[in-house]
DNA sequence: GTCACTATTTATAATAT
DNA sequence: TATATTATAAATAGTGA
């Protein structure tokens, strides 16, 4: 569409490639919120303008799981899984990058004082069976829980889900409003459009 | 655009409105794919039919960040996460979770072996300081001494926070995590005794 | 860079097969 | 229900202020 048909293929002048991308990037969002409304489902578009910038958009008002969040939790993920395989390595050392006795010795006092409160859990249950007189203490621990910190919710791509999963502390990632005013404004341009031609409500991006 | 012009509003009849559906998909998905090459940007697009199912676009052939591969490194990860966590817990039980003695001699002798391995290494440097003899032996039994009870599937929720109960592999002993006071203080006394004596890199924690 | 204009192409709603 | 057709609505490429 447009005074001439256009190959498909990379626009070379960069000022035209941008004003494409800008009257493009309007209409795919116009389009894509036409079609969460009129076929009421969920649309989720994220792009980068030729210059690296950020659009999204979702349908749902509430951000979609977008990159920025989903590699943040990847982070968070994994350091924690560096950290445990650092804590395991203290347990399973890989005896060949054992390089000093000193070294060894203290992955065995590591294991030496591990080994120790199993035997004082031992011992202690020991004395609760024969001996039946501490009793008391170990009533009070039984309702001990804990959070599993390793619970993190189910992945699988569902409609519901939504990305409101949260990492171990409970805290839920950066899930605010976040629409870039980039197309915010491109919102408001849009609304214009469509109130200036016509009749229909202009209703249509104000999901806040 | 077609014969008549559409009110922007949710279509009633389910025949229209899927069949309207599949086609602006289609026109986006297009639109989509077009101005990520005429404008050289990455697009992704994500959204649900209104029969719930997903269809999802990346215009980087390579989806690195496209949510559902994304999605699926956390899966993955999350999966090696928990295995390390259940790991761990071999190593470092929640003493006031452990039930039967018969449960503890299970920890003891995970923990007696783990030691055992550090004292044959401990061994061997030594052998190979100060008596070298018996050393060939030790060469490359390093790990697997655990089953790796990996076969935790997707949807796993860790829904069992109760103590003890009998799943075969042992490995759903479900006790909260509890990075004890003293492991932690261990852990840094160690990084310091590591730093302060040896030229190899600080093998573990606050890597990051 | 932005906006408006408009000739032209493209998308698609209704319809037919 | 899926696919093809076609009249019409909508998007937009080029242009100029």
């Amino acid at each position: 569409m447009g005074r001439k048909k256009l190959p498909m293929r990379r626009i070379e002048n960069p000022t035209s490639r941008q004003a494409t991308y800008a009257k493009r990037k309007d209409g795919i969002f116009k389009k894509a919120n036409e079609l969460s409304i009129l076929c009421d489902t969920d649309v989720a578009l994220i792009m980068f303008s030729p210059t690296g910038r950020l659009t999204s958009f979702s349908s749902t008002g509430r951000p979609i799981n977008n990159e920025e969040d989903l590699e943040d939790k990847l982070d968070k993920l994994n350091r924690k899984q560096r950290e445990s395989q650092d804590k395991l390595r203290y347990y399973e050392p890989n005896a060949d990058k054992i390089t000093s006795v000193l070294e060894s010795g203290v992955y065995q006092h590591f294991l030496t004082s591990a080994i120790q409160r199993i035997q004082l859990s031992k011992a202690k249950l020991l004395g609760n069976q024969l001996v039946p007189e501490t009793t008391e203490n170990v009533e009070g621990n039984t309702t001990v829980q804990m959070e599993d910190t390793t619970s993190v919710t189910d992945q699988s791509i569902d409609r519901n889900k939504n990305g409101m999963d949260e990492d171990e502390s409970g805290k839920s990632l950066s899930m605010g409003p976040h629409l870039s005013l980039s197309f915010i404004e491109a919102q408001r341009k849009l609304n214009n459009q469509l109130a200036a031609s016509s009749d229909h409500s202009t209703s249509s991006f104000n999901n806040y």
